[in-house]
DNA sequence: TAAATTATTTGCCAAGTGGACAAAATTAAC
DNA sequence: GTTAATTTTGTCCACTTGGCAAATAATTTA
């Protein structure tokens, strides 16, 4: 009665954990860990009161196991486009990279939502975000910058590792900012069209700049 | 005794006031408007309970004075800049303007946690910053895309005016996610010269593609 | 089908919060 | 010395929250 049911369980247990992710990761995403009531997830996925105790023994752990399945999406997305383009000439594959990260931040816009939340302050959500997430992607971000031969042009009109990721990472900011972004345009953020506009666009821009440093050099 | 203060008010009061505006700016910037108490405040501040009330009526005219000061500084640092550069040549405006924005953005990282958080939903603190704050800094963003030919090669590798407001902002996303940036770089992101290299940087790039965008044409 | 395990529902609580009102006490102004 | 401005202290009360525990229901197993 007592024991939290594993991840094996059939249909109507994994239905009810599957609504409280969903739930968890939007309105964690929203407002942040400490504005988000277990009670108001559980309302918003239409389930009982306590089944969040039950099925992931406390809101911290629900919290990670929230964020596993928002960043594993991600990564779904991302670890097959990262494999299979490693043999594509590095400006090349940055462009690739680039655009398939873009479009990924459009469809997971909650990741966005959650690293400007919990960036601010050192805590241990932010820890857990570094480790499962941000570091692997910066450790990326810093092969692809050495790949495209960043390293030589360093400091003219050129950005830092961390500058570059963060370009890229904040350019994504018009997703997470959705309510704005609307009110500032008047159109919609998610728009395919203008999300493959973007992502072109971020391709273009970065391998230019990067480009435009070794021709410089 | 019931009546608020006027700015007019001397320095005890002022004092009080500066102090309160100085842990609000604060606060808000680090946990966002509902999550901050003005007894969490007003304890920051090293002041005595209520003075919130006294000074500003309630808690949502003391977060309406707080954004004033804050927006207000930046005002202060970019109206100068932009009236004084009227007569420069326009790309080489826009690369002044965005090397001045990037530094106000680093100076007053507040500002980009801020409108992270209310960006996300709309409510009254959204439309007091649009209309207050990013509406203005939109329509700048604009008038310079213009300015600079952006619009005749639209829809190429170029990006969107909005697109091209959140690279900006978004590019400042580091100073306002410090404790992130610092673990995963090791380094400090308020170093003066790393600064100026992303804001060098941030200029060339867009300039850059702007320029590319009108040769291509 | 009975027993056992898993899952959901409901009750409850102990503690804490937070903004605002009110009145006293202190300080400054005139 | 009287008046007004400012600070300090007291208090309220509705509301929230995470979690524990027990009761009920559903499902599986023997």
């Amino acid at each position: 009665m007592s024991e939290p049911a594993t991840q094996t369980n059939l249909s109507k247990a994994a239905l009810t954990q599957e609504k409280l992710l969903s739930a968890g990761i939007h309105l964690f995403s929203q407002q942040g860990f400490e504005a988000t009531s277990t009670r108001q997830v559980q309302q918003l996925a239409g389930v009982q009161r306590n089944l969040i105790t039950y099925h992931f023994g406390s809101k911290e752990a629900f919290w990670k196991a929230c964020m596993g399945q928002l960043f594993g999406r991600i990564s779904n997305s991302m670890q097959p486009a990262i494999a299979q383009s490693v043999d594509i000439e590095p400006v090349e594959r940055i462009r690739f990279l680039i655009r398939r990260f873009i479009r990924a931040s459009a469809a997971h816009h909650e990741s966005t939502r959650i690293m400007f939340d919990e960036g601010r302050s050192g805590n241990w959500r932010l820890e857990w975000l570094i480790a499962h997430y941000a570091k692997p992607f910066f450790d990326l971000v810093c092969d692809l910058y050495a790949d495209g031969g960043y390293k030589d042009t360093r400091g003219e009109g050129t950005l830092t590792e961390i500058q570059l990721y963060y370009l890229v990472v904040g350019s994504a900011a018009g997703y997470a900012m959705g309510a704005e972004y609307q009110q500032l345009s008047g159109s919609d953020p998610f728009d395919e069209k203008l999300i493959d506009q973007h992502a072109n666009a971020m391709a273009e821009i970065i391998t230019q700049n990067l480009t435009r440093g070794s021709e410089r050099k």
